[in-house]
RNA sequence: GGGCCCGUAGCUUAGCCAGGUUGAGCGCACGGCUGAUAACCGUGAGGUCACGCGUUCAAAUCGCGUCGGGCCCA
C-alpha cells in the first residue's frame, strides 16, 4: 500500500484499495486462461497475457498443444527428404532417474536437434536406452537378498532374467517422463533398447564381423575380476577410492648363497603363493649388504639407491656394503619360492630375475613378479615365457593348487596368515599399513583382485593407428576433445575384453565344439535358427544355451556361457539404432553419424567403444562430428554426490522455475566442453532475464489488440517511410543477432548464444527499444508513426522467438501461437516447424549500429552529468554538447532518439578537440598597457572591463582589438590580455568512450512547467494504475497544487498533461475540491499537490 | 606418477584460439526512471587475471615450471 503523506482520511481507501486488489486479481485471472490454453483456429487475434511469466503453467498448457495436434511427429514427418541428419543418441543406463548432467546432455542434443530441423534437415532422433548389465543384475540381487551366483542359479535363470527386463523397462518409462518434461523432443515412441532382439542381433552381426577379420581371440588374461559378481569387468566398470592394505617387505632367499636375499615389497601379500619372480630395471644399480639387527647378520640384496631406505624399514642397526650389481649381474641369480614348501607347485617352478622397464626406484627396486595377478606382471610373463601360475578361483578363494593350507580361503582374508607364515620362515623383513587408491566393482564396491582367465578378446590394439587416422578425420567441439585427449587414449589402447560371466547382457553368439574345438559366430537370429533348427523367442539366457549346433566333426557344439560386456552393447548403437543388420537400406541411407554429443567421460567409454567397434565391422568412424561436454558440479565444483548432500535434482529446478529456464540455464552457464558449476543463484537470474523478455512481449499487447493489429500491418515494410531510425536499428540488431546466433550454432558454441540472445533482451529490445517507443504506442489517433512502431516490434519479436525456439522450446511457442497463429490462421502449426530465422543482410545497417551504441553512451553519461548537478531525468534541459576528444562522432539522424532520452531541447555536436563554450575571463596586464597607453592606461583597463572577452578574442586571433571606453577606442594587442576560460556554472560533465559530454542544467520558466508537467502525469498514471484502468478509458482528474508559482507554471501545460492522462475532463488550480475515486496526496518537489482521479 | 581441461571482483562468469586500457551479472551503498512495474536504469566501492620464470616494444592471452580443482588413466 502507497503512503498518505498529508492528511486524508485513511479508512475509505483502505476499503477502495481492496477492492481494487480484488478486481484486479479477477481480472488477470481471466487473462491468463485466455492467454494461454487455446488453440489458433479458434482465435484471430493476439490475445493479452498474465502479467508474470509462469512457466509452469504455461509449460503445461504447451505440452497439452503439442500432445494434442502430435505437434512433434508432424515436425519430423515436414522434413522428410530434406538433408538428412543422422544423430545417435548415447544411450542412458536405465538407472530409473535422471541427474542434472543427463538433464544437460539431453538438452544439448534437443537444442541440436531442433535448430537442424529448422534448417530443413530430415533428423533422424530415435532415443536410446543402455538396459543391460551388472548394475540392474545387482538391484535385482540385492531386491531378494542375493549373495553371490548360486543364489541367482537356484532361483532360475530365466526368471532372473525376466526380472531384470521387468526392471529397465520400468526404468526406462519413468525416465522418458522425465526427459519429456525437459521438452526433449527425441523419438520417444520407438527407441532403441539393448535388450531387444533386433538390437542385439547388430551386438551377433559385429562379432562375426570381428571373427571374420580374425580380430576375435579367446586367450588367458589378466582381468579386474569382481569375486562377488564373480565376473570378468572392465577398466571403465572399475572404482578407486583409498583403502589400507598390508604394506610387506620381503626376502627371497637366493639358491647357491648361505642366508643371502633379494627384498622385495608388496601391498597384496596374498599374491606371494603365485609369485614366479622377481623384476629389476635395466638401468638401476643394485647393492648387496651384510646388514645387522640384534646381533644377527644377513646379506640383502636391493636397488642401490633405496638401501638406506629399506634397512631403515627393517630396523636394522647397522650395514656394510658388500658388492654392487648391474642388472645383467642381476638377472643371473635364482631363488627360492619363500613358502614353497605351503605350495607344491612352486617346487617345480623356476624362480628368476628379470628386466622390465616398468621397474621404478621405489620400495626396494625388485618387483614381485606373478604374472597369474597382475597386468604387467602377465606381460612380463608372456615375454619371458614364465609360468602364469593362478591359484586364485574365480569366487577369489584359493584353489588345491595353493596348496592345502590355504585352499578355499578367500584371498583378501588370506593377507594376513600369509604374512605369518613369511614370519615364521624369518623371511619378512617388515610390515606395515599403506593407504593407497585401490580399485572395486562399480557396483557391488567389492575391491576388486586381478586373476588371469580364460577370455574372448577383440584385438583392436592392432588397429591403433588406423583408429588415430580415423580420429583425425572427425570434427571435434572442442578440437583438442579429438586431437588430444581421444588420441591419447587410443594410443594406450589394449585389446577388450568382451566377455562376462553373467546373465543380464547380450549373450555371446560363439559356439564351440567340445569335441574338435571348432568355433562358429552366429550373426543373427535367422541365422541361428537355420543352423539349429530351432527358433528362439528371445536370444537372452537361458533359452539360448540350450541351442545346440551340430559340428562338421559329427559332435555337438555348445554356446560359451558368457554374455557381451555392457560397453559392447552401446558400442554398436550407430547400427543398431537403424536396426542394421535387419535393414540394411537405412543403414546404407544414413550412417556414419553426422553428430554425438556425451561427457567427457565418454572418452573411455562410448567414443572410444563406438570406435572399436565400428573400426571391426567397417573399418572407419561411426560418426562425422562429435560435442564433448562436461560435468555438472555443484558451485564450489565439487562432484555432486549423495554423501555431501549437493545434489541437484533437474525436476527440483524445474519445479521452481521451469524447463525452459533450465535449459537455457545449463546452456549458457559455460561453454559447454567444461565443468558447469551448478549455482542457484544463476539459475534465478536466467528466470529473471526471461520473465523481462516475457514483459518485453506483453508490453505491447494491450496496444495492439486496442489497435486492432493484424496480419495486414505486420510487415514492417509496409511503413517504409514512417520507420523512425530506431525502428532500422533494432531491425538491423535482431537480423545481426540472427547472423551472430547462427555463427555460434554452426560452432556449438552454445554459451554465446544464450549470451548474444540474453544481451539483445536485455539491452537492444528491453532497456532501449522499448523505452524509444513507449510514446509511439500512447498516441490516441491511428497514425503511421504508432503502426510503424508496432510493426517493427512485431517483427523483433516474432524473429527473436524463432531463434530461441530450439533452446526456450515452450516460451517460444507460446509466445508464436499467440502472435502469429492468432492473426495467421495460415503461418505454421508450431514455432517448430518455422524455418530457421535467416539474418536479412539488406536490414544489416552496421552503421546505424555503431552511432545507436555511441547515442547510448552519450545518453549514459548524461544522465551521470544530470546525477552529479542534481538534475533528476524528469525535468528537461535546454542543451546537451558532446565534445569528441578524437575521432568525429557520427550520430547520423539519432538526434531525436538522443532528445528523447536525454529529455533536452537541443543536441550539439562538436568537432574533435573543439570544448564547449567556455565562460571566458579577461585580466589586464598592466605591465603591458601601462607603456603604450601611458596616461589612458586606466581608461584602457575600464574597456576591457566592460568588452566582451569572447569578441575580443576573436579579434585577436587576426590582430588587434580594438575596446571602447567612453567613446573612445583603444587598439589593444594579445600580450596585454591574460584570458582564463571557466567552466561555466550551467554546464555540467561526464565522461564517456569517445570524450566528454556536457549538460546545460539551466532552468527556464518553460523548462520548469515541463518538468512539473511530467510529474504531475506520472502520478495521475501511477493512480489510473491502481484504479484499474484500462489503457483506452477516460478519466476526470482534478489536481490542486497548493503554490502559486507552480500553479502558474503547470497551467501552461494543463492540455498537455489532460491528453497525456486521457482526461476528458480535467481540473487544476487552487482551493479545489479534489473529489473522486482515488485522492491522494503528493509531494512534489516539496510542493503538496492533492490529486483526485476516477473512471468514466 | 601420466594425459587433457579449468583457475579473472565476496559469488557466477566474459575476454584467451588470432598479444595492445580486464567487461558483465548477483550482492552492498547512494541516486534516478516507470501505463512492461514483485520489473528497470545510473553512480560508487570491490581485481597481485592462482603463483613463478621466460618470449615480446607490449602477456589475462603465447611457452616452461609450481600450486589448487575436475575428468580419465597408471
Amino acid at each position: 500500500m502507497w503512503r498518505l503523506p498529508c492528511s486524508i482520511d485513511p479508512t475509505v481507501f483502505e476499503h477502495d484499495c481492496e477492492e481494487i486488489a480484488f478486481r484486479r486479481s479477477q481480472r488477470l485471472n481471466r487473462e491468463l486462461v485466455q492467454g494461454g490454453n487455446r488453440f489458433s483456429e479458434d482465435f484471430k487475434l493476439i490475445t493479452e497475457v498474465a502479467g508474470q511469466y509462469d512457466a509452469k503453467d504455461l509449460e503445461s498448457q504447451v505440452r497439452a498443444l503439442w500432445e494434442k495436434a502430435g505437434t512433434y511427429r508432424k515436425v519430423r514427418e515436414m522434413r522428410v527428404g530434406g538433408k538428412k541428419f543422422f544423430f545417435v543418441d548415447g544411450p542412458p543406463y536405465t538407472t530409473g532417474r535422471i541427474h542434472l548432467g543427463t538433464a544437460w546432455n539431453k538438452v544439448i542434443k534437443d537444442s541440436v536437434l531442433r535448430y537442424r530441423s529448422m534448417n530443413g534437415f530430415e533428423v533422424k532422433d530415435r532415443a536410446g536406452w543402455d538396459m543391460h548389465g551388472l548394475p540392474i543384475e545387482v538391484k535385482v540381487e540385492e531386491s531378494f537378498g542375493f549373495r553371490n551366483k548360486k543364489d541367482i542359479e537356484a532361483y532360475g535363470v530365466d526368471k532372473f532374467i525376466s526380472r531384470c527386463k521387468e526392471f529397465a523397462l520400468r526404468q526406462k518409462d519413468d525416465m522418458t517422463l522425465q526427459f519429456k518434461q525437459l521438452g526433449v523432443w527425441l523419438d520417444w515412441d520407438d527407441p532403441y533398447m539393448t535388450l531387444k532382439n533386433e538390437y542385439m542381433e547388430a551386438a551377433w552381426w559385429t562379432l562375426k564381423r570381428a571373427h571374420e577379420h580374425g580380430l576375435l581371440e579367446r586367450g588367458l588374461r589378466v582381468v579386474n575380476w569382481c569375486p562377488r559378481c564373480e565376473t570378468a569387468i572392465a577398466d571403465s566398470e572399475v572404482e578407486y577410492w583409498d583403502e589400507t592394505d598390508y604394506s610387506i617387505y620381503v626376502k627371497f632367499p637366493v639358491i647357491g648363497e648361505e642366508n643371502t636375499y633379494i627384498v622385495i615389497w608388496t601391498t597384496t601379500p596374498w599374491t606371494i603363493p603365485a609369485n614366479v619372480a622377481v623384476a629389476v630395471n635395466p638401468s638401476f644399480q643394485y647393492s648387496m649388504v651384510r646388514a645387522w639387527k640384534d646381533g644377527q647378520a644377513e646379506v640383502l640384496i636391493m636397488a642401490s639407491d633405496l638401501v638406506e631406505s629399506v634397512l631403515k624399514e627393517g630396523r636394522y642397526n647397522d650395514y656394510e656394503l658388500l658388492s654392487t650389481l648391474t642388472s645383467a649381474q642381476m638377472q643371473e641369480l635364482k631363488y627360492s619360492h619363500p613358502l614353497v614348501e605351503l605350495v607344491p607347485r612352486q617346487r617345480e617352478i623356476t624362480h628368476g630375475v628379470h628386466v622390465a622397464d616398468f621397474v621404478t626406484a621405489e620400495n626396494t627396486g625388485c618387483v614381485h613378479i606373478a604374472p597369474g595377478h597382475g597386468i604387467e606382471d602377465f606381460e612380463l610373463g608372456v615375454k619371458e615365457g614364465l609360468d602364469v601360475f593362478c591359484p586364485v578361483g574365480e569366487d577369489g578363494r584359493y584353489t588345491a593348487e595353493a596348496g592345502e593350507k590355504y585352499q578355499g580361503k578367500y584371498v583378501k582374508e588370506a593377507d594376513g596368515e600369509v604374512i605369518l607364515d613369511l614370519a615364521d620362515r624369518g623371511l619378512l623383513l617388515s610390515q606395515g599399513r599403506l593407504t593407497h587408491r585401490y580399485g572395486h566393482c562399480w557396483r557391488c564396491k567389492t575391491p576388486i583382485i586381478f586373476i588371469a582367465t580364460s577370455q574372448w578378446f577383440l584385438r583392436i590394439s592392432e588397429l591403433k593407428d588406423k583408429m588415430l587416422d580415423e580420429v583425425s578425420k572427425v570434427t571435434w567441439y572442442p578440437e583438442w576433445a579429438g586431437s588430444a585427449r581421444f588420441a591419447d587414449w587410443i594410443s594406450n589402447a589394449r585389446d577388450w575384453c568382451i566377455s562376462r560371466q553373467r546373465y543380464w547382457g547380450i549373450p555371446l553368439p560363439l559356439w564351440s565344439c567340445p569335441a574338435c574345438g571348432r568355433i562358429e559366430v552366429i550373426g543373427t537370429a535367422k541365422e541361428l535358427e537355420e543352423r539349429s533348427g530351432q527358433k528362439i523367442s528371445d536370444l537372452h539366457r537361458p533359452d539360448v544355451d540350450s541351442v545346440l549346433l551340430d559340428c562338421p566333426c559329427g559332435g555337438k557344439m555348445l554356446r560359451s556361457p558368457d554374455v557381451f560386456d555392457v560397453w559392447f552393447d552401446s558400442a554398436v548403437a550407430s547400427w543398431a539404432t537403424l536396426r542394421f543388420p535387419g535393414n540394411e537400406q537405412q543403414f546404407d541411407l544414413w550412417w556414419p553419424a553426422d553428430f554425438i554429443t556425451e561427457g567427457h567421460d565418454q572418452t573411455r567409454g562410448w567414443f572410444y567403444s563406438q570406435l572399436g567397434a565400428s573400426m571391426v565391422s567397417f573399418g572407419k568412424a561411426p560418426y562425422k562430428s562429435v560435442l564433448m561436454h562436461g560435468f555438472t558440479l555443484d558451485d564450489q565444483g565439487r562432484k555432486m554426490s549423495k554423501s555431501i548432500g549437493n545434489v541437484v535434482q533437474p525436476e527440483e529446478v524445474v519445479k521452481k522455475h521451469g524447463a525452459d529456464i533450465l535449459r537455457f540455464y545449463v546452456l549458457g552457464a559455460n561453454a559447454p566442453w567444461e565443468d558447469l558449476h551448478f549455482s542457484w543463484e544463476a539459475v534465478e537470474n536466467t528466470s529473471r532475464m526471461l520473465n523481462i523478455f516475457w514483459n518485453a512481449y506483453r508490453f505491447a499487447l494491450p496496444y495492439m489488440i486496442l489497435d486492432g493489429f493484424d496480419a495486414s500491418k505486420a510487415d514492417p515494410s509496409i511503413y517504409r517511410k514512417s520507420l523512425r531510425p530506431e525502428d532500422l536499428w533494432i531491425l538491423s540488431r535482431v537480423n545481426s543477432l540472427a547472423a551472430e546466433v547462427t555463427a555460434a550454432m554452426e560452432q556449438y558454441q552454445l554459451h554465446r548464444i544464450v549470451r548474444l540472445i540474453s544481451d539483445f533482451i536485455l539491452e537492444d529490445l528491453s532497456r532501449w527499444y522499448i523505452q524509444l517507443v513507449r510514446p509511439r504506442t500512447w498516441t490516441e489517433q491511428n497514425d503511421p508513426d504508432k503502426l510503424a512502431a508496432y510493426a517493427t516490434i512485431y517483427e523483433v519479436l516474432v524473429k527473436l522467438c524463432r531463434l530461441m525456439a530450439p533452446f526456450t522450446p515452450f516460451l517460444s511457442e507460446s509466445i508464436y501461437q499467440n502472435l502469429v497463429r492468432g492473426i495467421d490462421p495460415g503461418a505454421p502449426e508450431s514455432v517448430h516447424m518455422c524455418d530457421w530465422p535467416q539474418a536479412d543482410e539488406r536490414l544489416i545497417d552496421k552503421r546505424l549500429e555503431k552511432s545507436m551504441a555511441l547515442v547510448r553512451e552519450v545518453s549514459e553519461a548524461a544522465s551521470n552529468a544530470r546525477q552529479k548537478a542534481g538534475r533528476k531525468l524528469r525535468w528537461p534541459v535546454n542543451e546537451i554538447v558532446i565534445a569528441p576528444s578524437k575521432e568525429a562522432v557520427e550520430i547520423g539522424g539519432l538526434e531525436g532518439v538522443l532528445k528523447g532520452q536525454t529529455n533536452s531541447k537541443k543536441v550539439t555536436v562538436l568537432s574533435p578537440g573543439q570544448k564547449p563554450r567556455m565562460d571566458l575571463e579577461m585580466a589586464p596586464v598592466h605591465k603591458k598597457i601601462g607603456p603604450v597607453f601611458k596616461g589612458e592606461a586606466k581608461k584602457v583597463v575600464e574597456a576591457l572591463k566592460i568588452a566582451d572577452p569572447f569578441a575580443v578574442k576573436s579579434q585577436l586571433e587576426t590582430g588587434e582589438a580594438l575596446i571602447t571606453f567612453e567613446n573612445k577606442s583603444y587598439a589593444v594587442t594579445k600580450d596585454m590580455i591574460e584570458f582564463r576560460e571557466l567552466p561555466p556554472e550551467n554546464l555540467s560533465a561526464a565522461e564517456f568512450s569517445e570524450g566528454y559530454v556536457y549538460v546545460d542544467v539551466v532552468l527556464t520558466p518553460e523548462l520548469e512547467a515541463e518538468g512539473y508537467a511530467r510529474e504531475i502525469i506520472r502520478r495521475i498514471q501511477e493512480m489510473r494504475k491502481v484504479l484499474d484502468l484500462r489503457v483506452e478509458d477516460q478519466i476526470k482528474a482534478t489536481v490542486e497544487i497548493e503554490s502559486k508559482p507552480v500553479l502558474d507554471l503547470a497551467l501552461l501545460q494543463k492540455d498537455h498533461i489532460a491528453s497525456e492522462v486521457r482526461a476528458s475532463q480535467f481540473e487544476l488550480g487552487l482551493g479545489l475540491d479534489v473529489k473522486g475515486k482515488l485522492v491522494k496526496d503528493w509531494d512534489i518537489e516539496g510542493v503538496c499537490v492533492r490529486i483526485g482521479v476516477s473512471g468514466i
